[in-house]
DNA sequence: AGCAATTTGTTCGTATGTATT
DNA sequence: CAATACATACGAACAAATTGC
């Protein structure tokens, strides 16, 4: 049982809202909404799609971040993937 | 060169608050203000000796549970070390 | 070189929820 | 039941890095 990559977040129910998020993304890249290597939505994108304050976005990143799910680069955005090994 | 477990936090400088609250604690524990698997200071107690935001005492935190230097238990407190193997 | 726009990073404050003692 | 301690969420502001002009 997955989650579905088109559900919104229930404020109420026992699943807190960054992990609905970060369960929402996970879905959304497997199913293709972002390429390996490119960009997903932007933070202040994800605020307003999903009426959350911008903190409880950036929680939901950490956990993908921890699962190695995306990396982040600050001033340029959040990739699907992992760090390229050599970065310059 | 390591970081004096004396030390206050510099709003200005380079090194970000949380982070110079991270390698002070390391310091603490290292000096033995606290022994393995004792709990340290609560998050509430380190927010009045440094003056910090709770938030950001938080942040510290969780850099030395990264670094496994620390583990919580919600409602207990914050211990030195890692979590026991078999926990009941 | 400078400047503005965009995006992530850090910090503060406040409030409420959950777990333990 | 009350007190303590960590968890989650919202809102706001400014800093730092990147990009494009």
């Amino acid at each position: 049982m997955s989650t579905d990559a088109d559900a919104e977040i229930d404020h109420e129910g026992p699943v807190t809202p960054y992990r609905q998020l970060a369960e929402i993304l996970k879905a959304r890249i497997a199913r293709g909404d972002w390429a390996e290597g490119r960009p997903i939505a932007s933070e202040t994108r994800l605020v307003q799609e999903y009426g959350l304050a911008r903190s409880t976005v950036r929680r939901a990143l950490d956990v993908l971040v921890e699962e190695g799910v995306v990396w982040k680069v600050q001033g340029r955005g959040t990739y699907v993937g992992q760090p390229p090994a050599g970065n310059s």
